[in-house]
DNA sequence: TTGTACGCGTTATCAC
DNA sequence: GTGATAACGCGTACAA
């Protein structure tokens, strides 16, 4: 790859000269300014990202780190994320932790030595004073989790989706519901599990269980046959996503039980699939694409210094009624 | 951010000392080693990947281009890539085209600047040597598209896949048989509607019509309704992606038209919603996050400068049935 | 075994 | 207006 100095000689001039004309900083002739655009054509030269990251301490790039991009909510944040990062000149680091807290670690760590400028932290489990310790004051943005300590985050109110999504099913008329969560220390999961219980504990008569998730289809679908092969079925399931929901479903078919005559089912997120499966499942709106969006311009914001944009933004949980709970036309 | 220089001063070493410690290069006393581990550790001293990048001439990225990672196919591929991406020590700069051109082009450029050691470029439609052109000797390798002038590339046989599908819905019944096609330029979509005119073709009696679409929801739902309001409605439909073939089966819902009974359906790529869609879409499948992983692979391979690993890779078509073709239980 | 000096590609600060 | 030069943080010959 061409250099600036290979520029510089091609058009005859000194390496500031073309610094200037790249940056349009300071004055240029015209004569040589034309030079050196014809050089930098000729040479098809690209100005060297690493180099200028070097001398400016900027690299334009931001990191983000998601559970699992192959999980359509996710993948529809990281794709606001980058949006809006390419449209203010910044590139998006993907990284995938599985859910795991040493990989989510590792990442953060690898991240600043790639000089990011700042990181979206999609879903992390990670205690948030652990995090401020591997910072070293490095800007970070949380999405999907409600911030306590750090500055910065979007989030929806997983706690207020869950009520709905809970008090939906005791609407209509489920009595043992089950709730299928999300990992233990995971923020959002425990929300939805504490908006969960909230709504049984306002309801007499109603009685509530929470069986042990991980956000995957596998662990969901294993739950859901568990929930389904017990003596004392519920006539309601909570889960607290909607690839959780979806395996329940497919439980459901297995063990010949049907939804909703039998088991009403509430998801969390309408991933697009929610919407085609069969029954159509209920479940809470979660925006994951302008949640990933609005991320991303609030972290690209403190970086670019301006303050403009309120640091944090709450979504409103939104329920959408489908067939999965619904008895008529299916 | 603490720099070598630091970390070197405050154990009382040179810089070169601390180098070597860093990269295990060299030989260092028992003494001084000591020392400068527990400066390091005391500020908390991450080596900076741009200034080791800029002296190196190696960033460990690699540059991810996709269409869309929203879409469920390429957010499997991208998992692939940045799973075998980290396994390698690599990261993976994420970049969505929409499918633009000169996005693709523009994203190409950029990542040169900043450096990647090499590109996977999934699902690309730039003419070939336009982007030998661009690249500058970069490495790169395609995916979901079968190379002639570059040297790299991981592909299914589309155009064996689309002949499947064709086929199947042939021996299924159908006459009159309509293809949504993918964008007029996109190599895998020309690819696919080469294999279905071919299966329409060899069999007499068979009638074919290849409808627009553009691998999209919207352009595939708009193609459906168009076929499925025609006087001369098909009772065959092969979408060229799975996202299109969903959109087939909701038109025909809100046409009142019963698949498969009236028109039988069938998709590509088996994304996981193409399962839990009602009906079951049958679609050809294409293992997205292998070929991923194997376009990572093989990208690193040549950077590291292995050549233990061929530089292409072909992956068979499989046709799933389901039921979106089958007239038993649903 | 350790330290010095140079270079990587750029930008910014000076002289000219 | 333009050109030389010192940083930026690090790796690496080479000298000590």
């Amino acid at each position: 790859m061409a250099t600036i100095k290979d520029v510089a000689r091609l058009a005859n001039v000194s390496v500031s000269t073309v610094s200037r004309v790249i940056n349009q900083s300071g004055y240029v002739g015209k004569e040589f300014y034309d030079r050196v655009v014809w050089a930098m054509k000729e040479l098809n030269y690209q100005p060297n990202a690493i180099a200028r990251g070097l001398v400016s301490r900027k690299t334009a790039t931001i990191g983000l780190i998601v559970p699992d991009v192959a999980n359509p909510f996710f993948s529809d944040v990281a794709r606001g994320v980058e949006d809006e990062a390419i449209a203010n000149g910044y590139t998006v680091i993907l990284c995938n932790t599985d859910w795991n807290l040493q990989r989510e670690q590792m990442y953060v760590n690898l991240l600043q030595g790639k000089w990011v400028e700042g990181i979206v932290l999609v879903g992390s489990r990670t205690p948030e004073h652990e995090l401020v310790g591997l910072l070293n004051g490095l800007p970070i943005i949380l999405a999907d989790r409600k911030p306590t300590h750090l500055k910065s985050g979007v989030w929806t109110d997983n706690e207020g989706g869950a009520y709905l999504a809970t008090k939906h099913l005791i609407e209509m008329g489920c009595r043992k519901i089950a709730h299928i969560s999300g990992p233990e220390d995971s923020p959002s999961a425990t929300a939805r599990r504490a908006g969960f219980r909230q709504a049984i504990e306002e309801q007499v008569g109603v009685y509530g269980t929470v069986a042990q998730g991980d956000f995957r289809y596998d662990g969901g679908y294993e739950a859901a046959i568990q929930l389904l092969s017990a003596e004392d079925v519920p006539d309601g399931i909570f889960a607290a996503n909607d690839v959780m929901a979806i395996a329940v479903v497919q439980a459901a078919n297995r063990k010949g039980i049907r939804i909703p005559e039998d088991v009403k089912l509430v998801g969390y997120d309408n991933i697009p699939m929610s919407e085609y499966v069969y029954p159509s499942i209920t479940t809470v709106e979660q925006r994951g694409y302008d949640m990933g969006r609005m991320a991303s311009k609030i972290l690209i914001a403190q970086l670019d210094g301006r303050d403009d944009v309120s640091l944090t933004k709450e979504f409103e949980p939104t329920l959408l009624v489908r067939h999965s709970t619904r008895l008529d036309t299916p």
